[in-house]
DNA sequence: AGAATTGAGGTCTTATAAGGCCGCAATTTA
DNA sequence: TAAATTGCGGCCTTATAAGACCTCAATTCT
């Protein structure tokens, strides 16, 4: 079952990853397309709102030409 | 679905986490004790059996007293 | 040898991720 | 201002992760 404590590091996790399709300029659409993910699921992702798999973690990471480590250093506050 | 190619790096992440586990000195069990996951559990995971959430990836990294970002550190192969 | 530890697979239930589609309100662009 | 783009939430089905427990063969320890 997921926690309290998990939606908040899903949270934090997503934010950062809203920060990072930001800055390489990607509408949820155009990343969708770089890594085959719905983007309403991106959008759900990004809100805390799924609990992502390892899979879906490197397939992120595809579409952000970033290595898979790089999507979970971020402050964890 | 979980492809061939998915399975393929689950079996290397799998790969990778064993060898931290050894290198810390934790047997299954202990590792199990040390962040709530049953020890069979562990055993597919590093088997390359199961697709992990990104919340497992976390409890998985309190045991190894590693950052989670570590984790994901190793030659993909 | 006998006992304990360890790795690992099987099984069952429940929760939930994945995958895909729809629609809409708010921006942004033309 | 009309048209496109964008973020995002809902909904449905199917696949599967989680969680818990059991068993057992192979080691390792005593």
């Amino acid at each position: 079952m997921i926690t309290p404590t998990d939606k908040k590091v899903l949270k934090r996790f997503g934010e950062n990853l809203r920060k990072l399709r930001k800055d390489k300029g990607l509408s949820l659409r155009e990343m969708s397309y770089a890594c085959s993910i719905d983007n309403s699921k991106i959008a759900k992702i990004e809100k805390g709102m799924i609990n992502i798999t390892f899979t879906t973690l490197l397939q992120l990471a595809v579409a952000l030409e970033a290595h898979p480590s790089m999507l979970l250093e971020y402050e964890p506050e």
